[in-house]
DNA sequence: CTTTGTGCAAAGGCTTTGCATGCTT
DNA sequence: AAGCATGCAAAGCCTTTGCACAAAG
């Protein structure tokens, strides 16, 4: 069966860190804001697991970069702001329609949809 | 004022290459396809330059490669099919109106978006 | 005591860059 | 002839992995 998992205070500490951010970070970014009480592999490792298990959420940067960033489950988009970066979860997906019209124009089926949007948000603005 | 472009044997065997997939491809990819007939980095930098100046279009893998296809200007979605890799231009969006109500939402403003769909194709099925 | 987690450093994969040479103009 | 483009190899970045040690249960 599955292995047991093992409560650390590293795990602990990146979790909090990860909740406490009010944008996606990055796992060096995590890492750096540890100041280095927590391995790098460390904190990949376990960022990896949240996301695997559907806690954590990730969004990869134009750099490349993988960010996360914790989140609720079921299927939501992400609102980021250009300039100060925060993330806003969108709950609402008004694209099932869309999605399933150009499934049909198509000729496809079984159609997932995966979108960003970006913007400036009301205290950057 | 801008650098003269020069025309080489590379970069046009790039360009067709290109214009000759059905699916998006990576640099490496198309490095290897050219049997070695071009050096690895002048596909990378020739890929980039296409990107930049709008001829292609990229797309990021979950593996996080990226990979360019050649695709018209303007706004644009792709619909990839999971199962051949083939990949479609969605030129007609329906996405400005969702995305503006969730901008008027949200509090925010000058709202982009940018969405992947992802389905199996006819031929697939 | 057994097994999982951590740390460190090395390795890996993709991409970029430096530099001398070749080719286009 | 002048200058961008290419090739090769080295360097960079982010991320993963191997292995010994520490810690949890």
């Amino acid at each position: 069966m599955a292995p047991p998992i093992r409560r650390t205070a590293q795990r602990d500490a990146i979790r909090v860190a990860l909740e406490a951010s009010e944008h996606a970070v990055s796992a060096q970014e995590l890492h750096a804001r540890l100041g280095g009480s927590v391995g790098l592999a460390t904190v990949y490792r376990n960022l990896g697991r949240l996301a695997a298990g559907g806690v954590a959420d990730t969004l990869r940067r134009p750099s490349g970069e993988l960010a996360f960033r914790i989140c609720g489950g079921g299927h939501h988009h992400h609102l980021t702001c250009r300039s100060c970066g925060r993330v806003e979860e969108v709950r609402d997906c008004g694209l099932e329609r869309w999605a399933a019209a150009v499934a049909v124009e198509h000729g496809f089926s079984v159609i997932e949809h995966q979108a960003e949007l970006t913007g400036v948000c009301n205290e950057c603005r």
